[in-house]
DNA sequence: ACTAAACGCCTTTTT
DNA sequence: GGCGTTTAGT
């Protein structure tokens, strides 16, 4: 047998060694799921029955497909050059490129990321004149994504209303402004390669007779039209294997479809499901957890994981007073983990969303704990990175009208709104770019009409000071063409370097007080473009610009250290850490308040519970704060329910360390463990019931609505009555004289 | 006419 | 805390 298999378990060997058809594998967290994929990928290559060129290998996260290129390697003495490895979006950006052409794009096209797709919008929605309380921005940008998901142009979204003919006019206004700027968002990329393969037989071809073998990982993820994409790409002579775990589910809100699961096994006659049930990642307790945590949710396609190792520790679970105290805690644990030898990057403080980060990073940064953010702000997503970008898309694309408006007057030039306008009134008016009208303005443009246009426009402006305008315009046209010209033969490096200092951006944040950050951002930035020269096949400025869209999250600044990690349950997907702190379980929180409303909201929030707890390998912590301010302002929040779905006898409840000497006790819980640990607390504090008045913050029990806590009281005597927020009922005012309330 | 400071707004998760 | 809009100042 080959040595690739050896290594294996009985399915995951069954899985690799699959003949030459489609399959589906049905991998549980931590059952080996990456390890099956490469080593499939490997074996593949190793027995001849595909060579490196004619597979493609799709997976959810650059950080995977990087993860999984570096585990063949080190299986394989092969260079893997040739494979396409990937996300949708980067191997839809790729074929494109090759076939821009076809595709009907420049061969230049930029990606717009959500926020710059959300700029192009608002400008639009400005320049029809949109209601923007009748029609928010975002609303327009969902609409047009959504129907891009559908594998829908504006021509072909059905208007039953005047507000979808609303938002489809700006769908279409949409369209335009990015096929005359040469650009396209996320849902284009995949949509045009879509179309692409769709209407064109030789490309469709051409690429099914050369991918033989189709990898998809975490399947489970793929939306509706990254499925049909799949099926375009797989010809008859295509094996695709899949692997995915539904539990695992947590993107349906940007169009996950599980349901792809069981249409992939209909499409693509799948026989028999293999499923990868033995976890090698955690100890018991935690799988147990995990396991009863998710049978709350229904139409599970159905898995139990085991493990041949012990139960391991408890499950520690904390109740802070504050978000505060809460990082505090963690801190404190954090280091006694440190000093019991578990590196810091093998821990990880997780949670529901970015916002969450700061009270947390604020401790670790006072108790000088190196840590790392993941996701949130990232890199390529600062203000002064975009900044810096836009200049480059200049560089590389003048016409870009996005880019030119975002620095047209960053640094302040003397651009103002009124010169704006006229511009970009102009732009409209000849169907050009906004940069065409600013060359016509300037008297640069050599052609048949620009003296006339020049002098019919300052005629037509004749209120404005046109010398004026002009001055701040032209200083400007001649930066961008002097850039472009210099940097013509420049290798990237140098372009960034050029550019930064001649646009005026590290002038501007040199001088600024708080731009010490940024400065080492921008100059962070010239690193990128270094190591992207490096690690590129092809290092042009087009395509470094594309990778900033592409990859977004990969690149940081301050990497190598051994750090604490920090990041959302989202983006921790697919890693493992000894240790895990999950903060935040909070009605409202986690689940998501926002979820609330949505159909199946609660059994993603599940899932995605269940994804944060099988993240531990050994040791587990969960914690929740009664207080927790956020966006300015105090939230009072009971425990998440989440909390009450896991068997409490998996857990272990701690206290706050200066209760400590009050404690024989390792408590005993009523049976909701969780009111428990609270009585522990506050009667080692105040015992007297009397003593503590009903105050913003206490913990009560009503006799109907279950457990709640109070946000707000008024009045005194007969009339005093309080609000209680509560975890079922929702949140109530009652009258303190006939509500039975119980402190609890 | 342009800039900078001040105010009110929103804030889930990501390619 | 960041954003866009409003306001006061140059």
């Amino acid at each position: 047998m080959s040595s690739l298999l050896s290594a294996l378990n009985p399915e995951q060997r069954e899985a690799v060694a699959l003949p030459h058809q489609s399959a589906l594998v049905l991998a549980g967290a931590g059952s080996g799921k990456t390890r099956v994929l490469t080593t499939r990928i490997a074996h593949l290559i190793q027995s001849g029955q595909a060579s490196p060129h004619g597979i493609l290998a799709v997976t959810f996260t650059n950080k995977a497909a990087k993860e999984m290129l570096s585990r063949i390697s080190a299986m394989l003495p092969i260079n893997t050059r040739g494979m396409w490895t990937g996300t949708f979006h980067g191997l839809c950006n790729r074929m494109l490129r090759a076939h821009h052409q076809d595709a009907g794009l420049p061969q230049t096209f930029q990606i717009l990321d959500s926020a710059d797709q959300l700029a192009v919008i608002k400008r639009i929605l400005k320049s029809l004149g949109a209601d923007d309380e009748k029609f928010p921005a975002r609303q327009v940008q969902w609409f047009i994504n959504n129907a891009k998901e559908e594998g829908l142009r504006a021509s072909q979204v059905e208007t039953y209303d005047d507000f979808v003919r609303k938002m489809v006019e700006f769908y279409l206004v949409y369209e335009q402004q990015c096929n005359k700027e040469g650009v396209v968002d996320f849902a284009e990329l995949l949509l045009r390669n879509y179309e692409l393969l769709h209407r064109n037989e030789i490309v469709r071809e051409h690429y099914r007779s050369r991918f033989r073998h189709i990898l998809v990982d975490e399947f489970q993820d793929t939306s509706r039209l990254q499925y049909k994409w799949l099926r375009l790409l797989a010809g008859e002579q295509t094996a695709v294997f899949a692997v995915g775990d539904d539990d695992q589910s947590i993107y349906a809100f940007r169009g996950a479809n599980t349901g792809n699961m069981k249409e992939f096994e209909r499409d693509f006659r799948i026989s028999k499901i293999i499923k990868l049930e033995q976890n090698y990642r955690s100890h018991g307790n935690i799988l147990d957890a995990a396991n009863t945590l998710i049978r709350n949710n229904s139409g599970r396609l159905g898995k139990n994981l085991w493990t041949a190792e012990g139960h391991g520790e408890p499950i520690r679970v904390y109740n802070a007073p504050t978000d505060f105290d809460e990082a505090a805690f963690v801190v404190d644990e954090v280091k006694s983990l440190r000093a019991e030898g578990v590196a810091l990057s093998q821990m990880a403080l997780l949670y529901r969303s970015n916002a969450q980060s700061r009270v947390l990073e604020h401790a670790l940064f006072n108790a000088s704990l190196p840590y790392r953010v993941y996701g949130g702000m990232r890199f390529f997503e600062r203000q002064e990175i975009k900044h810096a970008l836009a200049y480059l898309r200049l560089i590389a694309n003048p016409d870009d009208d996005n880019a030119l408006l975002r620095v047209v007057n960053f640094p302040a030039r003397g651009i103002g709104m009124r010169s704006l306008e006229q511009v970009q009134d102009d732009a409209r008016r000849q169907g050009g770019s906004i940069w065409e009208a600013m060359l016509q303005k300037c008297g640069r443009v050599p052609a048949s009409t620009s003296e006339t246009e020049g002098n019919a426009q300052a005629r037509l402006d004749g209120s404005m000071a046109p010398d004026k305008i002009k001055k701040g315009v032209e200083g400007f046209v001649v930066l961008i063409e002097s850039m472009r010209r210099v940097c013509e033969n420049l290798p990237l490096p140098e372009v960034v370097d050029h550019m930064l200092e001649h646009s005026g951006l590290l002038g501007h944040y040199r001088a600024e007080r708080e731009g010490a950050d940024r400065l080492e951002n921008l100059n962070e930035l010239v690193n990128a473009a270094t190591s992207f020269v490096h690690e590129a096949e092809d290092d042009s400025l087009t395509v470094f610009l594309n990778h900033a869209s592409l990859e977004a999250g990969e690149h940081q600044a301050g990497g190598g250290e051994d750090a604490l990690q920090l990041m959302t349950v989202h983006s921790a997907k697919g890693l493992e850490f000894h240790s895990v702190f999950l903060s935040g379980l909070e009605e409202g929180l986690f689940p998501h308040d926002n979820s609330r409303n949505e159909a199946g909201g609660l059994e993603e929030e599940r899932r995605l519970m269940y994804v944060a707890l099988t993240r531990a390998r050994r040791r587990l912590y969960l914690s929740f704060t009664q207080s927790r301010m956020l966006h300015g302002q105090t939230r009072y929040n009971i425990p998440s329910r989440f909390l009450q779905e896991i068997p409490d006898n998996l857990l272990k409840w701690l206290q706050p360390v200066q209760k400590a000497r009050f404690g024989s006790q390792q408590p005993e819980f009523r049976s909701s463990g969780l009111s428990g640990a609270r009585t522990q607390i506050q009667e080692s504090g105040t015992q007297d019931s009397a003593a503590t008045r009903w105050r913003v913050g206490q913990n009560v029990v009503h006799a109907k609505f279950g457990p709640g806590v109070i946000v707000n009281c008024e009045g005194r005597g007969a009339d005093a009555r309080v609000e209680v927020k509560f975890g079922r009922a929702g949140t109530k005012w009652l009258l303190l004289e006939y509500a039975k309330l119980i402190p609890a």
